[in-house]
RNA sequence: GGGCGAAUAGCUCAGCUGGGAGAGCAUCGGCCUUACAAGCCGAGGGUCACAGGUUCGAGCCCUGUUUCGCCCACCA
């Protein structure tokens, strides 16, 4: 056989340098054209499922969609080549407030506003923005690998989503667990809705705090209250003190006349007020502050509301009526000071609850909103993951959900809005009764009559999100899909929406199928920048994940937030890594270019069976390592420890594989005994076709590309079995000779490098080992040192003379000892043997002492403190060699 | 105010039940050695934030302190 390689151009084969962005094109199709993302739905098989977290259909991918969906793409993929029946639902979000802005934004463009359109043929024009711009994100994940069965997108709009809402909604409403009441809700005066608790973002704002004197009717004197919202004043109902606080106790029961207005309002007790803050007087605005709503409630005070929805001042506010919020404000400032109430004005900084959506301040106002009971969802959901039929990752996150389900609050579920699911109420003209029902009735079904107006309100977003994993199976219908799938089988996501999505989903899911709606949750970190801060358009410190797909290729991109997707910990991302990963896979690439190099020149070529075991030490080795390497990814993968699978696998394709393996199987690719060509080649191409393979779930297309270049008929490696490590290649023999053999090749070369030689020069070398099996082993694979240190001589003996010229190192047991006649630096020498010196004498100095205490050797293990007497042993040689190795250099000195 | 988390090499981070401090990048030195200079070979670099405690033994467990980050929250 003519085992001679030719270097040139290779027909068909893999090209010289990788070109990512045509390569991931080209599979994309492909895959896409063949169906290969689809769920089998073969009933005989595991089933392995997972909703992905719908991205707003407004979306662009971000990198926390990028990292997401990565994560979420290497378990299903894992899944699917070990042959479970896997499926990955994808699909968007309606995402209410945020899309109706942008279509908005659009009409605003035109000088229109969605009055001008009305309710119909607006939302005829957002589905119509949908339609074109909508499908932008869902193209931005098939680009990043994700191989959703994309025939399955779902929208949270689509009539069989919308369905299960009318549904869910309607059966709530029977049990009496929705209800429609009175409520102070957060109000957005520019969204013009009603927004969730967790809707509202605190942020810290500079006001000022303006401190107002109250007179007490009959001129008995005042009491003095702080705000930062004097134009609520107008509103007020009462001044509130501490019951205890006995600055105030005279004036218990007294009325106060309210400045500017003269309006007389009661002076109550509450506990709620804090005597420390301010003067200890509290002015109670029920109509516009939730403390002061809730504080109303309790003292039966009327509610006075003065601003409208859009926050303009009202009727109520007499004079000041149709004056803006802040226009107000400096009005009632300027009348108050000009009438000698105001006191004092101090900057003040403080939390201001934000719009999510818009940042506008939010106006908290009393209205009638439609609300869930969550009370009894929630237990629900507590009891689920109490008894482990749902599990956290990371484990942090139990104290933080259990805290937030008990302090749970009923959850608003109506939105002042058009786009989105309208509520399924009706009320009849005629009797004034409520008619909750899923489909639209014709006529009240209490009085007859057909004059029926229905709620204009549409729910939140959230409402339909959290039907997901259900609704997109088919449900309310009892569909193939749902039997086989529900409950999936982890939950991604992103611990921000922890309780916007994930609780809300384990409250509806345990309670419309009485069964979880994911049996594990793994939370993922927040991607920042490599400083620590939140990536934001405005610091422009964004890091978008298409420019870095665009400059280092997809798979460069998912291995790099696989490798930092540690748990419990920010991920700081910087774009050098991407370009270092990219890197790795050019090494691939290249490896695999190398052995194709090879395999190419032998058509029948085969993997090695199972059974079968290669004689060669390197094979044997590299198989051991293959194996350790698979049982360690399989590990990574099951817990969620996507970093680790990464690192396992960086490590083993460099170094073990491209360093090692690769250059010490050389020589037998070219040797000229067919036997140890054919056993390299087969070996070879085991290990690469087992490395794909355990790659592709975190970098799919490089991998895909060369598994369709290796020998053989082959289909799709995103289909090909997961590797699996075989027992019969679990060697430890061999791995513990190749560390010998590692050792002192790097031995070997840091004495080359430390006499500066030319790397291209022969040394020669003995080594002296005084163990008989040792110095076999090594007179064994005496050429393959002789290859990988370029030496030309090298002669073995149980010990022997150390010239003084001569450069020396010990690994082990074994001194590796080469003649370098005039090539060494004495000096450099000297000192650095003196410094190991001290370093050896002052471990050995420490683990002396450990022995000699009596405590050590009776309480510790026996085989630590055999370990420790074998490591004063290795010390005490090692100081020997060293002393023995100063004096060669006084002697050269 | 409550809760959570972080502090390890110059930088970004691993270090999972306590038993010889690791990686990548960066730095320094030498190299185009027939897959890869997008590379190879070698080297240097750490009081594991601080102070106590438990233990034969602590980066790891406990207590406190400092600094930083995040989440929740009803001090106007």
């Amino acid at each position: 056989m003519e085992a001679s390689v030719q270097q040139s151009e290779n027909p068909g084969g893999l090209s010289k340098t990788y070109e990512f962005s045509t390569v991931e094109e080209r599979w994309l199709a492909k895959w896409l054209k063949d169906d290969t993302f689809a769920a089998a739905m073969a009933a005989d098989k595991a089933a392995f499922s997972i909703v992905i977290p719908p991205p707003n259909v407004t979306g662009v991918l971000h990198i926390g969609h990028a990292l997401n969906n990565t994560l979420q793409d290497i378990l299903v993929r894992y899944h699917r080549m070990q042959g479970d029946n896997t499926l990955w639902a994808p699909g968007t979000d309606h995402a209410g407030i945020a899309t109706q802005n942008v279509v908005e934004r659009q009409l605003a463009s035109e000088g229109k506003n969605r009055h001008d359109l009305g309710r119909d043929a607006f939302i005829e024009r957002v589905w119509q923005w949908r339609k074109e711009k909508g499908g932008t994100i869902v193209n931005q994940l098939k680009r990043l690998g994700a191989s959703c069965d994309w025939e399955r997108e779902r929208f949270t709009m689509d009539d069989g989503l919308s369905q299960a809402v009318r549904e869910v909604f309607v059966r709530l409403y029977n049990e009496g667990l929705i209800y429609k009441g009175h409520y102070i809700i957060n109000w957005c005066p520019r969204c013009h809705t009603a927004l969730a608790d967790d809707e509202v973002e605190h942020e810290e704002r500079d006001d000022l705090l303006y401190h107002i004197r109250y007179p007490v009717s009959g001129g008995t004197g005042e009491v003095v209250v702080a705000t930062t919202r004097p134009e609520t004043m107008l509103g007020d109902t009462a001044v509130a003190v501490h019951p205890e606080d006995e600055r105030y106790s005279h004036l218990h029961g007294a009325m106060i006349e309210l400045p500017l207005s003269g309006r007389s309002i009661p002076l109550i007790c509450d506990s709620y007020v804090e005597r420390e803050f301010g003067t200890g007087a509290l002015k109670v605005t029920p109509a516009h502050d939730r403390n002061d709503y809730e504080m109303g409630l309790r003292h039966d005070l009327p509610q006075l509301k003065v601003l409208d929805d859009s926050g303009i001042m009202n009727e109520n506010a007499g004079p000041y009526a149709g004056q803006d919020q802040s226009s107000c404000r400096r009005q009632i400032v300027a009348d108050l000071k000009a009438q000698g109430f105001l006191i004092k004005e101090e900057p003040y900084r403080h939390a201001v609850g934000c719009c999510y959506r818009c940042h506008t301040v939010i106006d908290p106002n009393v209205s009638e909103q439609w609300f869930v009971s969550v009370r009894p969802l929630a237990d629900k959901a507590v009891a689920a993951v109490q008894e482990g039929r749902i599990k956290i990752y990371p484990d942090t996150w139990y104290k933080t959900f259990y805290n937030w389900m008990d302090n749970i609050r009923d959850w608003c579920i109506s939105r002042q809005i058009w786009w989105g699911h309208r509520i399924p109420a009706w009320t009849c003209r005629a009797c004034s009764k409520l008619i909750v029902a899923v489909d639209d009735p014709d006529i009240c079904p209490f009085c007859g009559s057909s004059s029926l107006v229905q709620e204009e309100d549409v729910l939140d977003t959230w409402f339909s999100s959290a039907l997901w994993p259900f609704s997109t199976l088919g449900w309310p219908e009892k569909t193939k899909e749902l039997a086989t799938f529900y409950p999936t089988s982890v939950l991604i996501t992103s611990f921000d929406i922890l309780f916007f999505w994930v609780a809300r989903m384990m409250m509806m899911g345990l309670h419309f199928m009485d069964e979880v709606p994911f049996k594990d949750v793994y939370l993922h970190a927040l991607v920042r920048d490599k400083f620590g801060k939140k990536m934001s358009k405005s610091t422009g410190n964004v890091i978008d994940p298409l420019d870095m797909i665009a400059q280092y290729g997809t798979d460069a991109l998912r291995f790099t937030l696989t490798a930092f997707a540690a748990q419990g910990r920010e991920i700081r991302l910087d774009e050098e890594r991407v370009d270092g990963y990219r890197r790795f896979i050019n090494k691939l690439w290249n490896a695999a270019r190398f052995a194709e190099m090879h395999l190419s020149q032998d058509s029948g070529i085969k993997p090695l069976t199972e059974g079968e075991r290669p004689q060669g030490l390197a094979h044997r080795w590299i198989l051991s390592r293959a194996n350790a390497t698979i049982r360690e990814v399989r590990a990574a993968l099951d817990h969620y420890n996507f970093n680790e699978a990464a690192s396992s696998c960086y490590q083993f394709v460099w170094h073990f594989f491209c360093d090692w393996y690769l250059e010490w199987i050389k020589p037998d690719l070219f040797s000229k005994d067919t036997a140890v060509v054919s056993e390299a080649r087969a070996t070879l191409l085991t290990v690469l076709e087992q490395t794909l393979a355990l790659l592709h779930p975190i970098i799919p297309f490089v991998t895909e590309e060369i598994w369709s270049h290796l020998p053989g008929e082959r289909a799709y490696l995103m289909l090909a079995p997961f590797p699996e490590p075989s027992s019969s290649w679990d060697d430890a023999q061999a791995e513990e000779e190749m560390k010998l053999l590692m050792e002192v090749i790097s031995g070997l070369r840091t004495i080359r490098t430390g006499a500066e030689l030319h790397p291209g020069a022969q040394i020669k070398a003995s080594i002296f080992c005084a163990n008989e099996e040792k110095r076999a082993l090594l007179h064994r694979y005496q050429a393959d040192i002789m290859a990988l240190t370029r030496a030309s001589e090298l002669t073995f003996a149980a010990e022997g003379k150390v010239p003084n010229d001569a450069g020396h190192a010990l690994v082990q047991d074994v001194e590796l000892v080469v003649p370098l006649k005039g090539l060494i630096d004495v000096a450099g020498e000297l000192e650095k043997l003196t410094r190991e010196r001290g370093k050896l004498q002052q471990e050995l100095t420490r683990i002396n002492a450990k022995l000699a205490n009596k405590q050590f050797t009776g309480k510790a293990p026996a085989a630590v403190v055999a370990k420790e007497r074998e490591k004063a042993q290795e010390l005490e040689a090692r100081l020997a060699k060293n002393q023995e190795s100063i004096q060669r250099m006084q002697a050269l000195g």
